[in-house]
DNA sequence: GTAACGTACAACAACATGGTTGTACGTCAG
DNA sequence: CTGACGTACAACCATGTTGTTGTACGTTAC
């Protein structure tokens, strides 16, 4: 059950949307922060949804949001579902980001092939 | 050409919602790209547009959306709308997601300190 | 001037999102 | 067992998103 993924840097293009459509929204970030800076002990579902001034529900399909994008991981203790991040999506995101910065720099890096195409053939 | 703009670094919540949620469409990432592997002429709308299978509106809107979110600038020449990347934009997300990776490694959230951490003693 | 080009925007339909409440069900405490 | 807790999920509503087409308007080419 623990799928064993082992650092991947190549995002399909739905993961990548999944990642910043869950990352656009201040209550899914304010999770992945509070997770992330507890990711020893991680936290249940409802003592975060504590914090927030919105239904359990409400926070409950955030946090499901956060874990179809692979931003965070459920397991299950007792009655309770803890929550704990998964940094290595976050990772994923960044370096994406930082490829786009490389970009600009003029390096090319493996964009190329995203591109596909040389310039030029356009206006 | 390097554009020694302000560099805030400080971004409000709703400015990051617009920027991950721009960044959620694989159209609009490819957009981007394309506009920011070609930094020094940009591009215009419709030779932006001419690359997908869909209506022009629909790339204009698309490209609407990234300008909303900072993530491009539009320039008038002519006839023409040019497009350039923003990679400040690029740069203060990519910096969102280095904190969220400093968190989880338990480094307290002093961000001035993250910021000003020179490149490369990632391993 | 006229025609074509590039852009802007409104109206519309289909679907997704983000909140609510209500119900159901397994687990823990008594 | 019973009741409270934690979770899951469905139904519903309001709003936003993403595509479409159609219209309008300034700019460039002829």
């Amino acid at each position: 059950m623990v799928v064993r993924q082992q650092e991947r840097t190549e995002l399909d293009d739905r993961e990548v949307d999944r990642i910043f459509q869950a990352l656009a929204d201040s209550t899914r970030r304010d999770v992945v922060v509070r997770v992330l800076g507890d990711s020893e002990r991680g936290q249940s579902v409802s003592s975060l949804a504590s914090h927030y001034a919105m239904s359990f529900a409400a926070v409950q399909r955030h946090v499901a949001v956060l874990e179809r994008a692979g931003l965070v991981r459920k397991e299950r203790r007792g009655r309770e579902q803890i929550v704990r991040g998964d940094v290595t999506t976050v990772r994923a995101a960044a370096r994406l980001l930082a490829e786009y910065e490389e970009l600009w720099r003029g390096r090319v890096t493996r964009m190329e092939q995203i591109l596909a195409e040389p310039e030029g053939d356009d206006s």
